[in-house]
DNA sequence: TTAAAATCCAAACAACGTTCGGAAAACAAA
DNA sequence: TTTGTTTTCCGAACGTTGTTTGGATTTTAA
């Protein structure tokens, strides 16, 4: 029972319209299109009235992006946990590419900022910690990474190092995925190859590599 | 001799200095700066007067990026060949990273975008000939990494297979420095972790699987 | 000397994000 | 119901953007 007014309502209903009309520009004429005016039309709104739901166009697309990352956190979850070890790692990389595949404007929306900062000052510690916290936010797509790499040390799969534990390998991963999707939704956007095998052997010899891990360089 | 008249090559310096002033502009205070009437004020022009010059904005921004391919690929290429293959391989990536951490604002200019194409129309097949030869370019950074890979291949410690070759190599080789260039510029920006270990080790893994390589997926 | 071409800019245009001031509506208290 | 207050909404405007236009000035060519 939410038990909210009336008012109330009317309100988060606007809120969410703002956010799918937004979302459905983006989608269908992409993220140049998105202007406020834009916006407050699809809604029969004024581009001023949108102002009362968010302080910013640049709210706006925050809000997008965090909901982005949910999504594609969910669609790596939905891999089944069943699947041995090295199949589960692949089909999650596999996954992160193609929500980059499937909802390009999104993914470069997601990933060509860096992530927004609150506004406060705080000390190096401070910082370092919250984007810490932040990577392995429950809705974070690197979070299903990282615990699937230390599901690998657990099972005595992946060899840890002192230098070299769970967070160094998993961004490691996280990084070899990324490019995997940014090249492929932006430089390689028309060119023609098969994708799909490029991906799997890349995501393979990577996984291969990891289970080696000798000690030098 | 280029045998150029007095006016074609006050035309040329012109047409420099706006690129310059571009590029200082980006790099002093950000992409988000660069604007018409501030490239002009830079080099005493009015806004309208650029336009002798460059069609557009974006015409100058293309120009610009051209350029920064060309320092990559410089950059990469400057990684001594003489070096055996496994250390060559590492570092021309590490170069490739090491160009994103230094330019961030030109690497995010020119892979956030998808490359622009002539405006004329073709066919698939030539639209897909036209995509090769751009890749493969002598400006081209990826070419250092075909290059690089087809070595390996050459001196028999990378193995090929019919169905994935240098070219699928390479895009996989790529797309690996690319992520890490990428993350690190973009989500990890301000993240503090011993980045040169991550890039090497995962460089290390993806190699050393490599030169395994074998038939399933 | 003269016609043509190249060079440059003030002014304006359309679109943008955002702010301001107030109108209209919804709500709360009496 | 009648107040007074708060929420909701928008027309108009501000400042900035990329770009176009028309004309002025200079350079070049004949």
């Amino acid at each position: 029972m939410p038990a909210l007014k009336p008012s109330e309502r009317r309100y988060q209903r606007t809120h969410e319209a703002i956010l799918e009309a937004a979302r459905q520009i983006i989608h269908e004429d992409g993220v140049n299109a998105l202007s406020m005016r834009a916006i407050a039309q699809r809604i029969d709104y004024s581009a001023a009235g949108l102002y009362e739901y968010f302080a910013s166009k640049e709210e706006i697309i925050e809000t997008i992006c965090r909901q982005g990352h949910r999504r594609l956190k969910d669609g790596m979850a939905r891999v089944s946990t069943d699947l041995p070890i090295r199949e589960y790692l692949r089909d999650t990389g596999l996954a992160y590419i193609e929500f980059a595949v499937q909802n390009p404007d999104f993914f470069l929306l997601m990933f060509t900022k860096a992530p927004p900062l609150p506004p406060g000052e705080m000390s190096p510690k401070e910082l370092q910690a919250l984007l810490e916290s932040e990577l392995l936010d429950e809705n974070s797509a690197f979070l299903v990474l990282f615990n699937g790499i230390q599901r690998g040390i657990n099972e005595g799969v992946l060899p840890v190092r002192p230098d070299l534990g769970v967070m160094e390998i998993a961004l490691g991963a996280w990084s070899l995925v990324h490019g995997l999707a940014m090249l492929r939704v932006t430089f390689l956007q028309s060119f023609q190859t098969d994708f799909a095998r490029i991906e799997r052997e890349t995501l393979r010899a990577f996984y291969e590599g990891l289970t080696l891990n000798r000690d030098r360089n």
